[in-house]
DNA sequence: TTTTCAAATGAACATTTGTTCAGTTACATG
DNA sequence: CATGTAACTGAACAAATGTTCATTTGAAAA
């Protein structure tokens, strides 16, 4: 049920998917869809707390640590590879943050915060070393993540390019992005 | 009217409004709406179209031309000088597509393609003047139109930063995304 | 003043929405 | 086989949706 939800919602966005058509997709009645969620709000920020759960978990679990460019690749390279695959969940949750409670609201955003903050520091440290050139620490670390995000918009799994090759043209941006190409 | 629709679809997305939300808004009653568009689909329609047409317009009235980085630096800044104003139709723009019929979809995917192919050339141009560093013009586009609409994430007008300010610092990621700082 | 006409009203319409719940089903446990 | 229980059904609900339209309004044109 979950993964049909994420589906029809990254396609049509929450408010146009009813929970009818969830319950259709799963090949089942309206009714029972309420053995598993109090509603349909809870439904929408339960899926985007369990991807940004497993977001901040996964990144922990990467355990960067070293010189601040090794880091950044680390960061670059997994935020790719963990989304990629992930791309309705990475839409929805850009795209439905709105639709949220603010009490829901506040919960997501503080995790977001907490992964933006994670590149920031990232991002400080190579400045410390010397070996970044950036303005605004905290403007960089959104606009890299922005910039990381884009793939999500064109990314086809048939496509013609691999992960691990967009993986390198999308480090090497953000490495250029940071000044640490010259 | 189209002012207000911009407003609360920017804030709530287009399924999560309704016509009579709008015309509360505007401070008249629903049928009034009908005597200005014929449908809501076709409310959502022209407000996106308008928004990309006005892009497009403002973007040849910029004239860019001379060598590869001084045409990029002119797309950039444009960018960011036209679309940090009208966040709200730029989010409308890419979240909404969505929910357009697939005429209108592809109405309006076409003028979003000839943005990014206008950027594309810049970057092959830069690529042939030896003054760009690029793995993959197409997605490099694309990319850098990432990377810099991230900032109606986080604009706020009432911010510590003018759009100057703002300007320069995405000018300088995208310099070094292109491999120019060296 | 009278006429004209575009614009706004307000009520109505058929659907669809999220949600509830008494009753049925199906299956594992005794 | 009987019993218990968790899951699913199917119908119902009030509220809200997009859209239509006969009627009224208000001001410009005659």
């Amino acid at each position: 049920m979950r993964a049909a939800a994420v589906r029809l919602i990254a396609q049509h966005g929450c408010a146009a998917v009813s929970m009818r058509q969830i319950a259709a997709e799963v090949g089942v009645q309206v009714g029972a869809l309420y053995n598993y969620t109090p509603d349909k709000q809870s439904l929408l920020c339960q899926l985007m707390e369990t991807h940004m759960v497993d977001l901040l978990a996964h990144l922990e679990a990467e355990d960067l640590k070293g010189s601040a460019p090794k880091q950044l690749e680390g960061f670059a390279r997994f935020h790719m590879r963990f989304n990629i695959p992930r791309k309705d969940e990475v839409f929805i949750s850009y795209m439905e943050l709105r639709n949220l409670t603010p009490e829901n609201f506040a919960k997501i955003e503080s995790m977001r915060r907490t992964y933006e903050d994670r590149l920031e520091a990232i991002l400080k440290q190579g400045e410390d070393e010397g070996v970044f050139v950036i303005a605004d620490s905290r403007i960089t670390a959104m606009a890299l993540i922005s910039l990381l995000n884009g793939v999500i918009n064109w990314y086809r799994p048939e496509g013609r390019l691999t992960i691990q090759g967009i993986e390198k043209i999308y480090w090497d941006l953000v490495r250029g992005a940071v000044g640490m190409r010259g």
